[in-house]
DNA sequence: ACCTATTTGTCCGTATGTATG
DNA sequence: CCATACATACGGACAAATAGG
């Protein structure tokens, strides 16, 4: 996996890694579950710190293109836009709007619930 | 300001100082315009790392809830009634593209619980 | 069933940069 | 110019979940 970084861009370098993987989820390089190599592989090669990486791949997980899951690693799970992506997409704007609002889960399921009849 | 937060729960400190915000916010507060305590100054009160605190204010920056700037602080943009708007919204959209995918209610509640962790 | 290695998750500490006031 | 306060990055430590032997 191509990783490019540019030391003196003013962009951070997690953004740069995310906007990495990005382009190559686009690009068709890396499709639906592929496997992004191991953050500290990656640190490696680039000579980054592990965590860097790893905010990298954690904002990837928050734009709903990864998953990150300990031991098992990041694999892509986004970039169809398909019903399903859709449906995605709003759980993630429920979950965020409810906790936006300091609702606690089981008052959101009673509304789904309470929506659903 | 109050930030209680329990060191045996299982829940991250990071994620404990944002629903305490959270909670202040929509018990009213917490009010728009208001600025939190610096992070520096609740890391001491608290006694954890600065890190800490600077994650859930970016954390509630990502929720929309407050404004952060360097060398302002974090002064809240978002609130409640706002927030609990968006939440009816996002209960239908969800509903409906559930409906349209076919996807039965247990499932979308399970999606759901799985998104909150 | 057990153990080990892998891999992400959180937290701590430190340093430096940069926008704001 | 200077103090404040968030932003990024580095490094280290330990925890927790997963996978494989």
């Amino acid at each position: 996996m191509l990783f490019r970084i540019d030391a003196l861009s003013r962009q951070p370098i997690f953004e740069q890694v995310a906007a990495s993987v990005r382009r190559q989820l686009s690009e068709g390089e890396l499709a639906v579950g592929d496997r992004l190599p191991p953050a500290k592989e990656v640190a490696g090669a680039l000579q980054v710190n592990l965590h860097t990486i790893l905010r990298a791949y954690q904002l990837l997980r928050d734009e709903g293109l990864v998953d990150l899951r300990r031991g098992r690693g990041a694999v892509v799970v986004g970039t169809n836009p398909t019903a399903l992506a859709g449906l995605r997409d709003a759980v993630h704007a429920l979950v965020s709007a409810a906790a936006a609002a300091g609702m606690p889960q089981a008052e959101v399921i009673r509304l789904i619930k309470e929506e659903s009849t």
